[in-house]
DNA sequence: TCCATGACGGACCGATCGGTCCGAGTCTAT
DNA sequence: ATAGACTCGGACCGATCGGTCCGTCATGGA
């Protein structure tokens, strides 16, 4: 018999504080700028997320469905594990050279909140674990040895760290790497 | 005729202060603990280290002094340029595998703090160049190419940035690098 | 039309932040 | 011995933190 609650809602402060998240880290933006972003009042904040370790949970789930999303696009025309690591990896470079790149969110997170252990963490950590057990099974799928999957994730990780102008040189490696070893 | 200042406060001081800062992070440690921890008044510390940022800026300095001391140290007994890289290199993955280790001081500050520009931040940043250039200067005295100085910082990104166990593929990956292009 | 509900802005809470200041005690040069 | 610098613990400051609450208004169903 009243009014029923905006549909988006949630959605829009998500994306708002995932925004700023990205842009300045976590530890680095409070609520009332979360707020201020999103445009609604911090009582409409409160109710859909109950607190900021579990908004920051949401930005990185988010940030997880966001990320497989692209990957599997990404892997849509990718014939075979070579090609699949292959695209994954440049995909990954795309998103290096992207402008407003700050880093990899989740290694990002673990980095501002090291040595604790809240639901946003395990969060990060399992995207990554998950992201690394990936890599062995498509490595492992065409016969390729644990070394070089270990490789791979150096690259990977090599890549996330360094300048965006060396996006390319990791592409290329990779894939030298993985069309020698075939 | 007075009093005469206790000569290590400083010391005592900083090295309380970049512990914690470095197994917490920057932002995560207040002031505070950092008086608790030095084990001394909060005035002492402010007179040593007018600001909070200024506390940092020492941090980083002392981490980038214990940095090349321990670097020149491993490049002692290495003779010519390409063992001199491998020591680096594999002087890195010691501290990657030491217990406690919370990855790179200056990446670290460089995500906590990404976007800013104080003092800190400019001397993280000048540590990183000034690294990424010894690596050139190392790879360029026995003529290695452009590629390889490229690849190889993208072994050290990787090695910072990935778990200890990985650490020993890196340096063997290097070696193999190094003496093939020999 | 009317009222129940959703949403907004902002006051408000205790805690903590970085930073300042002060009183009391301690040590040393004269 | 005594004065003056040094140091400590802690009170204190304004600002901001995460989080709660309320008064008011907008809105849509009955």
């Amino acid at each position: 018999m009243a009014r029923t609650p905006a549909p988006g809602t949630r959605e829009t402060i998500l994306t708002a504080a995932a925004g700023l998240f990205y842009e300045h880290g976590v530890r680095a933006v409070g609520m009332a700028q979360v707020v201020e972003a999103a445009g609604c009042g911090k009582n409409l904040l409160y109710r859909h997320f109950p607190s900021k370790a579990e908004l920051a949970a949401a930005y990185l789930a988010l940030a997880r469905r966001e990320r497989e999303r692209s990957a599997t696009e990404a892997l849509r025309w990718a014939s075979g594990p070579r090609e699949q690591l292959i695209a994954l990896i440049s995909e990954i470079a795309d998103i290096v050279r992207r402008p407003g790149y700050r880093g990899c969110a989740f290694r990002n997170y673990l980095t501002e909140f090291r040595g604790e252990d809240d639901v946003a963490a395990r969060a990060a950590k399992a995207y990554l674990d998950d992201t690394r057990a990936e890599v062995d099974r498509l490595v492992g799928e065409w016969g390729g040895d644990g070394l070089l999957a270990d490789r791979i994730w150096l690259i990977i990780n090599g890549l996330y760290a360094g300048p965006p102008s060396q996006a390319g040189v990791a592409v290329d490696w990779a894939r030298e790497l993985i069309e020698a070893a075939g």
